[in-house]
Parts: structure tokens; sequence; C-alpha cells
DNA sequence: CCCCTAATGGGACTGAAGTTCCGTTAAGAT
DNA sequence: ATCTTAACGGAACTTCAGTCCCATTAGGGG
């Protein structure tokens, strides 16, 4: 199993390879859709991609390569912080765009693939926890904002505060695996609320 | 993909059967210890196992289906809740129970595995619910009592609570994949101690 | 416009997963 | 103790993921 070769590192990343690379992507996320991330096979993606298999083994290696590619890109996509003005808005905004992800027929299942990609390739492992760092630190923005404004106590850990928003919906997604609702979603912020003025989010301790 | 009849199910679960299920479930649980649920094949765990492959593939049908039995085997085991009198102290005794499996070289890869099973295998998925369902309903009670103590307000919902608790662990451990302490297990049941004074675990809001 | 070669593509090959067939073993009833 | 048959096991067979080899195509510099 090679490490494959990733776009950026390519000689030529010039018209075929970049559209090689694009129906390969759609590709596989269409069949992440159909048949999720353990249906996932290299020959069916190069098929439906129209692309030589020999072409996606050389630059994505196995299933895993595919998919943190795909996260790559998706990652690139990424949106700022929303900034109503009130804290409570902004952290229902984040925990409304993770539910709506989810639910969203093509995000949905690629993000389940990530995450069950990531549970057997360590490569794609280190691909979420990019993904997921960066939109937290992205997100965090707004808790310091409302910090400054005097919503929540100073020294408020801002990162920490926007994984626990989300802890409880991807725990219903993957461990318990109910369906998340919009009432899950508004819960979490109203118990992650009421810690984090309770002062629980201070750094230190 | 015949589905395979569980033991339950057999006909004569005397000696010969119950030895080779034993067999085959500690062959599963050494294989996925050293080579994790994607490394599980049902060949292996039949050579480990000193059993036939037909006789693996008839009963257990599949890695997924082993892992399943391997679940309902641990489900059994399940420990009641504790009762230190104080619900800080059963909240704390609950988070670093999971803690602690999380950590144990033999029912760590285990869990992993069920989850990751779960990810890609429908029975997997529902026999990971009922194993959680029922270990959430068993330490409920400890924060039922403690709402009898009049530590929480009336109507406060158990279940939420101990979910609440394991989840930000869960977080780490599958989506963001940063190794679980110790601290992480005591800041999580401080936050949701100030979440659930506050009252954000009444049940109906 | 031409050339060099990076990148792709077809097709044969390999090995392991999964299935089938049928003979053998032993649980449990009488 | 004997018999019935559920359950197991060995081995050949099938299928398909993954690899290899080499011919073909098309960027992109000159």
């Amino acid at each position: 199993m090679e490490q494959p070769s990733r776009l950026a590192g390519t000689v030529r990343p010039g018209g075929r390879t970049a559209r090689v690379r694009a129906a390969v992507l759609e590709a596989t996320q269409d069949e992440l859709v159909e048949r999720g991330f353990h249906g996932l096979t290299m020959d069916q993606v190069a098929v439906r991609a129209g692309v030589g298999k020999t072409t996606v083994y050389r630059r994505w290696g196995s299933p895993a390569g595919l998919v943190v590619d795909l996260m790559t890109e998706l990652a690139d996509q990424s949106v700022p912080h929303a900034d109503t003005g009130a804290l409570e808005g902004d952290l229902l905004a984040n925990a409304l765009s993770v539910l709506e992800a989810l639910h969203d027929g093509r995000l949905g299942p690629t993000l389940q693939a990530m995450i069950a990609a990531a549970t057997c390739d360590e490569q794609a492992a280190q691909g979420l926890r990019a993904f997921y760092s960066r939109r937290i630190q992205e997100w965090a923005g707004a808790v310091d904002l409302a910090v400054k404004r005097g919503e929540l106590p100073e020294g408020t850990d801002g990162a920490e505060v926007i994984r626990a928003i989300s802890a409880p919906l991807y725990y219903r997604l993957v461990v318990s695996r109910e369906p998340v609702t919009r009432e899950d979603a508004e819960r979490s912020v109203a118990r992650t609320l009421a810690a984090a003025r309770a002062g629980a989010f201070v750094s230190p301790g």
C-alpha cells in the first residue's frame, strides 16, 4: 500500500489531472451517499468516474485516502463564524450548522464516512482532527468576543465551549445512534451556556 | 450473507458449541487488540480459535457479527451504579469507569471496535445502542437519588445527565481523536453538574 | 509547433476473502 | 448403550480487491 501523492505534490497539476481528480472526488461522494464508507471500493469509484482503476490506486491508495482528499476539499470551504451580537445566537448558529450538515443529503453521509474512515485509518484520523480543529478555532472566536462583551467570565476557554456544543450531537450520531434534532441542538446550547456562565469553562480548573 | 444464528437460538447449546463460541470470542478480542476492527478477518479468527472457518461464517456471518456477539457478552457483565451518598462522587465514578474502560488493554480496543463496527453495520449499531442504553439507565438511578436528596431540581432528566457526562469523552475519542485524560473526566463532571444545578436538565425544556 | 515525459489506461496476474459441498463428530434423547 | 441429527470441519471452488507491466495520451517548456 504505497502512500499516494497528493495533488499538491504533482508535477503537472494542469487540465487532465485536475479533471480526473474532480471526477474521482465527485464519484467518491456519490458512492458514499449510496453505499456508505464500508461499501466504497476503488474499482467502483474508478468506473463511476470514467477513469482507469490504476490511476485511482496510484493517486489515492485506499478508500480512506479518497475520503481524506474529500475532507481537505471540504475543509477549504469552511465558513466564518456567525456574529449575531449575542452569544446565545452565535452558539445556536454553530449548533444548527452542525445539525444542517448532518442532515444534508450529501454532506451527512460524507461526514459519517469521515468518522468511519478515521476509526480504521491513521491518516484519515489526522485529517479528521485537522478538519475539526480548524472549525473549532474559527468558532471559538465568537466566544472570545462574548467574553470581551462581559457575557462570560474572564478566562473562559472558547474552543472548549464550542467542543461542548458539538459533543452531545456527535454522541447521538456515533454512539447512541439516535436521530439528532433541532431540540437536541437547542438543549446543547442551553446546557453549555449554563455551565459557561457558572465559570465551568474557565481555563486552569 | 446469511444472518447467523445467535447461540440463544441454537438447538444444542451444550459442551462443544459453548466451547467453540468461547474460543471464537476469545480469539476475536485478541485480534481486535492486535489488529483493530478493520484488520479483523473471519479466517484469522478461525485459525486462532482452532476452529473451522466454515463454522465461524455459519454462526457469525461477518466481522461485525463477531463484534456484536462480543458486545452482548460484555453487556451481560454490566456493573451497578455507584452510591457514594453525594452526586458529584457518583458522577465522577461513572466518568472514571468510562475512562478506565477506554484505557483498558482489552476493553479499550473492543469498545473502539464496537463503534467502528456500528459505523458500517446496522446490526452492530443496534447492539451498540442497546449496550449503552442499558448502561445509561443503570447510572441514571444515581441522579434520581440525588434529586430525591434535593441536590438537583425536581424533574431533572437523569439519563440525559449521564449522557452529558460521557459525550465529551467519546467526542475526544471518536471525533477529535485526542487522548482522554482524568482531567477531561473531571471537567466533564464539573460542567455537567453546573448545568444540572442551573436546571438545564429539567425534562420539558 | 514539436518534443519530452508526467500521468493515465488497459489488461493480465496474484492472493485472500467468502461460498459450497459433503463427510465427520458428538450432544442429548430414548 | 444406542441412535438421531445438530453442529463442526476439511478442501475445492468462485469472486474480487489490489498489483504489475507496458503501451498510450496529453501537459507544458522550448
